[in-house]
DNA sequence: GTTAATGCAAATGTTTTGCAGTATA
DNA sequence: TATACTGCAAAACATTTGCATTAAC
């Protein structure tokens, strides 16, 4: 396949393990990494085809799944339906969804340390990750229901 | 149907919309309140079924959306496939999921009033639920991996 | 008696899997 | 060259829907 597409980022990630860095995992971790925000399964597809018609939907989920194992995407369910990804080298970071228009809006959470800390300790455990998932109106969104 | 399953409780919160109290309502209702935590779709059917073998899967689907509607019911995605559900009159209380063994903690968590209302103002949003999600491991499961 | 709710079966949509062929190391 | 990865098609899931029947009002 063609040399288009840069595998130097890729190759840091992927080269550690021992993981085959191919053309369509390139791209994937790319457009992960260009991606802003939160991308479902069928949403980094179609992006993907953009670039590589060829590239099929088996793929990605697979890809999900490894790069979900390797660490370097996070899996949040704060949707009804689908699961979100996001690279992880993001800065830590909450969301807020609008019931409403379903936008997402990111908000920091400092709290969030101190807080894994008191239940880590509360009940011995080894805390990996703390989500804070908040839903609500935004104000557009109330707006429109004052009638 | 037999009369054996008491509605009353059931009338209390169905009736007050325009619903139908019917039998299979009645019963999922009661077995959600009983239920301490979280159940999926597919275990309340189980239960369901050993009270009412006839029940339908359909049944147990089209009346959680229905509870969720109302507002009886929060849904949770904590883990990774299936929903949950619970009955909201609960105390809040926030999840705690071990990475290890699947066990969910249940854990109260009062700052997340504050941080409500911090967000609230930040954004102008409404606020209408928060939920707070951990994982990690369990005592147990840490003591499994050290070798 | 009306009409909403049920049960069944079929449909849908997402995610997973088997396998032969292909590209990476 | 050896084998891990891909693409395709089919399978496996959970969830939804259409429709005739049943039960609540």
């Amino acid at each position: 396949m063609s040399g288009s597409i840069k595998k130097g980022g890729s190759r840091k990630i992927l080269g550690s393990s021992r993981q085959r860095i191919t053309t369509q995992r390139a791209l994937l971790l790319d457009l992960l990494r260009q991606g802003k925000g939160h991308m479902d399964a069928d949403e980094l597809y179609h992006k993907a085809r953009q670039k590589n018609p060829q590239i099929s939907l088996s793929t990605v989920y697979r890809n999900l799944q490894l790069f979900k194992q390797l660490g370097f995407i996070a899996e949040r369910h704060f949707s009804e339906e689908h699961h979100y990804y996001e690279i992880k080298s993001r800065p830590e970071h909450q969301h807020l969804l609008c019931l409403g228009c379903g936008r997402v809006i990111e908000f920091s959470c400092p709290i969030s340390q101190q807080l894994k800390e008191n239940i880590s300790k509360q009940y011995s455990f080894e805390i990996t990750g703390v989500e804070v998932h908040m839903t609500g109106f935004c104000p557009k969104c109330l707006q429109k229901s004052e009638y």
